[in-house]
DNA sequence: GCGACAG
DNA sequence: ATCTTGTCGC
């Protein structure tokens, strides 16, 4: 499908100086303005029209000393393709360099996969990130497809105000801090609570930042758009099924 | 030195 | 992420 910028392709042999630095530039070439070929509003999980947008979820598992990274494609409600891969874990978990343990997996997942997707929704950060290129934005760059990043723990930045007690639907939006490379105070992304109780025990927001050629504002609309039953919005919960169904197979 | 830290 | 039983509450 997609022609990969070889450049971009995560290398986990560099050095970790040399991966900060391909995050600088890979921040410099996402897109954090709409550049997508859809309606964010066309966009449903439990309904479909002809003009529903295709859209992917990514997710991962890992067994013993390989990744499984799982891709599913779906229009509204129905299953359009899937595709996975296995490949081995050459690199550990690091705080800020997720995507040189994952990306290359993903990015193969991708590779083998003969639908181009209007976008791409990621488990883990986008522009939320210490230099602006988290796992979204950089396999978003790599594939010059529309991404959005889907987090369940906040990286860095911080919450205008607190995202206790939000309703669902509701988002607050994330600003960056000293820490990060974006300006003092740029909005990076948002916490959204993508569910709620009536009453009892509340759920964590989850935080939703662009990966490459969408707004946070369009990123969140777009992820609030996947709502379903759960936490996680569904594309991400499919990708997730396939990749432990695909897991159990293995083992 | 201290605290923070996606999956 | 992953290892894992029960348990509380809608």
């Amino acid at each position: 499908m997609t022609r990969i910028r070889e450049r971009f392709r995560p290398d986990p042999s560099m050095s970790r100086a040399e991966m900060e630095s391909i995050q600088r530039e890979i921040a410099r070439e996402a897109v954090f303005e709409d550049s997508i070929g859809f309606d964010p509003t066309a966009v449903t999980v439990g309904t479909r029209t002809p003009e529903t947008p295709l859209v992917a979820g990514v997710d991962q598992a890992f067994l013993d000393d390989r990744i499984v990274s799982a891709i599913v494609l779906a229009r509204g409600d129905e299953i359009v393709t899937r595709s996975h891969t296995t490949t081995p874990m050459e690199f550990p978990y690091i705080p800020g360099l997720l995507s040189f343990r994952e990306g290359g997996s993903i990015i193969e997942a991708f590779e083998t996969l003969d639908t181009e997707p209007d976008v791409i929704v990621f488990d883990g950060s986008g522009r939320i990130h210490y230099r602006e290129a988290g796992l979204a934005v950089h396999i978003g760059v790599a594939l010059d497809l529309p991404a959005i990043g889907v987090a369940k723990a906040l990286l860095c930045g911080r919450p205008v105000s607190s995202t206790e007690t939000l309703a669902a639907g509701e988002r607050v939006p994330i600003v960056a801090d000293e820490e990060m490379s974006a300006p003092d105070g740029t909005t990076v992304g948002h916490a959204l609570q993508t569910r709620q109780y009536p009453n009892s025990h509340r759920i964590n927001p989850v935080y939703v930042s662009p990966g490459h050629r969408v707004s946070a504002d369009t990123a969140t609309a777009i992820v609030d758009r996947c709502r379903g039953e759960y936490k996680l919005p569904e594309p991400t919960r499919l990708a997730d099924a396939h990749a432990d169904a695909v897991k159990t197979n293995i083992e």
